[in-house]
DNA sequence: ATTAATTTTTAGTCTAATCTAATTATTTTT
DNA sequence: AAAAATAATTAGATTAGACTAAAAATTAAT
């Protein structure tokens, strides 16, 4: 398995999340920043090893066995995104091109020992839910901040856009992953929201709490 | 930098190290089980890149260029083989394959937070000194055990060979890095060592004691 | 100092992954 | 339902890295 192949059943199971199932040819190009040609050989390829269903001019969708390699490749990126922000304290806008690569490294070994050395965590850094050994996603019922009452509780465990402002901004008004944070009031005129977090009482617009992802 | 140049790089590195300079096309198609005729383009190339002085027929050695990418992918290496022991809990005799696909994730930045997280460890699980920021080796004096003399304490730092048998031998009778032993008593007649470790009493081999590296 | 053996290099082929240009299917529009 | 537009595929070329077989250079042996 070459980690050109692993990079398109990677993308293809993203897009077949988003499209329902019927992933096509110059989606895939666009996405991988390849071209079509490149594409349909690829298709050919992967279509003899059984990873994908694929008929000519018909788009693709994964097998189960393309499906179970796409799950596990979602593993591999999302524990290492967690030991990056975790372990090197990167930020979270700075991760994915590094987890990117480091997916490569070909050992299960390896990637159960991560886990393990992590704590065997179910969320990753922008609030993705990371499959078990077993290829299995324990969900947790994370929520936007904005379905939050006046005066509940939750702890931030990730965003729902790794847009590179607003990243930055999460920064810098000291909101990260595990942050307890409390609702003190919600201002009726513009839904802007009075925050607590760290003893410190903070505004955040509408915009910015529908992006934070909590759980309480 | 392609992973095979980087490879190339690594091993005309080593063999200078071993044969003082002038290392040959066979020597490096042997290591690194490639045929010759590949050692030859290869070597253009990195010739072209100014990273090793070559003339045809007559062997090479790294330009102070290629020496310096050499110490950053030693660097890496060890790096990544202190992290797989000590946080992953790896053995010894297991982390050299994973280190080779981890030193090749692209990235100054990640290996200088890792170099942080693992608190600058001096030392690789090997024994051999990891180069710094500045590509510097901060040697520390470490001699093989059966220097020491009876009633010295010393700390296990590495150990001169990667002889899986010996290394499972090791783990068998709880001799690992960091481990503390003393020399209560050398056997004139075989030369092996009576040490104790971890309050226990044990005997080892002259041999043994000639392969493991101790600080004190 | 020739010949023999060894080492290294060149020449030409192969595979994986990419590309451009041209062709063929499929969809959409009129 | 035919023409136009779009999408996907084939054909053929390119690059990096490796290979085998053959040639050239160097070293060793007689």
């Amino acid at each position: 398995m070459t980690n050109s192949e692993e990079n398109y059943i990677k993308e293809i199971y993203k897009l077949s999340l988003i499209n329902s199932n019927h992933v096509t040819t110059n989606e895939i190009a666009y996405e991988l920043s390849t071209k079509p040609p490149s594409v349909s050989d690829m298709l050919k390829k992967l279509s003899k090893k059984k990873l994908i269903n694929y008929e000519k001019y018909k788009g693709v969708n994964l097998t189960s066995k393309g499906q179970n390699l796409a799950i596990y490749l979602t593993r591999k990126h999302r524990l290492w995104e967690f030991f990056l922000v975790n372990c090197l304290k990167y930020n979270w806008d700075e991760v994915h091109n590094i987890a990117e690569q480091l997916e490569h490294v070909k050992s299960e070994d390896l990637i159960n020992r991560l886990d393990k050395f992590l704590g065997f965590p179910k969320i990753d850094p922008h609030g993705e839910p990371i499959p078990d050994i077993n290829g299995v996603f324990n969900y947790l019922d994370s929520k936007s901040l904005d379905n939050l009452g006046i005066n509940n509780i939750g702890k931030v465990v990730g965003v729902k856009t790794d847009d590179t402002d607003f990243l930055k901004y999460l920064d810098k008004i000291n909101i990260s992953i595990g942050s307890k944070l409390k609702i003190i009031d919600i201002n009726k005129f513009d839904q802007s929201f009075e925050i607590e977090i760290k003893n410190q009482v903070r505004n955040i617009s509408f915009d910015v709490a529908k992006n934070i992802l909590i759980l309480c």
